[in-house]
DNA sequence: ATCTCGATAGTCT
DNA sequence: GACTATCGAGATC
């Protein structure tokens, strides 16, 4: 596991303005960057991977058919977030981009988990006893099964993060709480990697438009 | 490896 | 009443 201490990881976040330099290139800069969350439970981080970018002008964003209570947070200023509930049962967490009142949003579908496994793990459901065991192992093919199985996709991140209503609308660009730090150097042997554009997933308005962006060779995805 | 389907509830037509 | 920016289990190839 990483030695990296929470502490280290807690000096920074990525300003407002990150999230005012336009949708889809802050959609592909935000990979590599590093999801945080410390709770009274505890401390967890990881390294997106996989985003989603949604405009306020295109058909498959909530937003699409105007302002309603759910998406609300949407029209609200950059750097907050937008978390929403659906298929009766997952969170998926968004970061608000463009001026208030502008709905667009990036969709995080997944991150590789860098600290505090075992709080996902728990928050996840796994059983103690397989914990223990992806723990143990060094293997780097255990560790992806294990990565994909905590945040591979954005249902299960959430879970993992501890992200629900409560923090829909809260501001991501302050250190503390919830919030979004820069690449950091550690994690840096992905950082030059290419990125690529692909269709966006499970949507049927505007499936063909490419604003899913991941990194090229990176296991670390909500799908192969 | 790829598929189909059920769970489950909030949101919008 | 239909649909959903999902997940996981079970069937099938």
């Amino acid at each position: 596991m990483s030695e990296t201490s929470a502490s280290e990881l807690q000096h920074a976040a990525l300003p407002q303005e990150f999230y005012l330099q336009g949708t889809i290139e802050a959609a592909r800069r935000m990979l590599n960057c590093v999801l945080m969350h410390e709770t009274s439970g505890g401390f967890v981080a990881g390294r997106i991977t996989e985003t989603e970018a949604y405009t306020q002008d295109d058909p498959a964003s909530h937003a699409y058919r105007g302002k309603t209570a759910r998406n609300a947070a949407m029209f609200g200023p950059a750097g907050h977030a937008y978390v929403y509930f659906t298929y009766g049962m997952h969170f998926c967490f968004n970061v608000v981009t463009a001026a208030e009142g502008v709905a667009d949003a990036i969709l995080i579908r997944a991150v590789e988990p860098i600290e505090g496994l075992e709080l996902m793990s728990r928050r996840r459901g796994l059983a103690e006893g397989e914990i223990a065991r992806l723990h143990s192992s060094a293997d780097q093919k255990m560790r992806e099964r294990w990565a994909f199985a905590l945040c591979g996709g954005p249902g299960k991140l959430c879970q993992a993060f501890g992200i629900t209503r409560t923090e829909n609308g809260v501001d991501v660009t302050t250190p503390g709480g919830l919030w979004i730090a820069p690449p950091r150097p550690e994690f840096g042997a992905l950082q030059s990697r290419e990125i690529c554009a692909t269709p966006r997933i499970g949507i049927r308005q505007a499936a063909e438009t490419p604003w899913r962006f991941t990194l090229k060779n990176d296991p670390y995805q909500s799908r192969k």
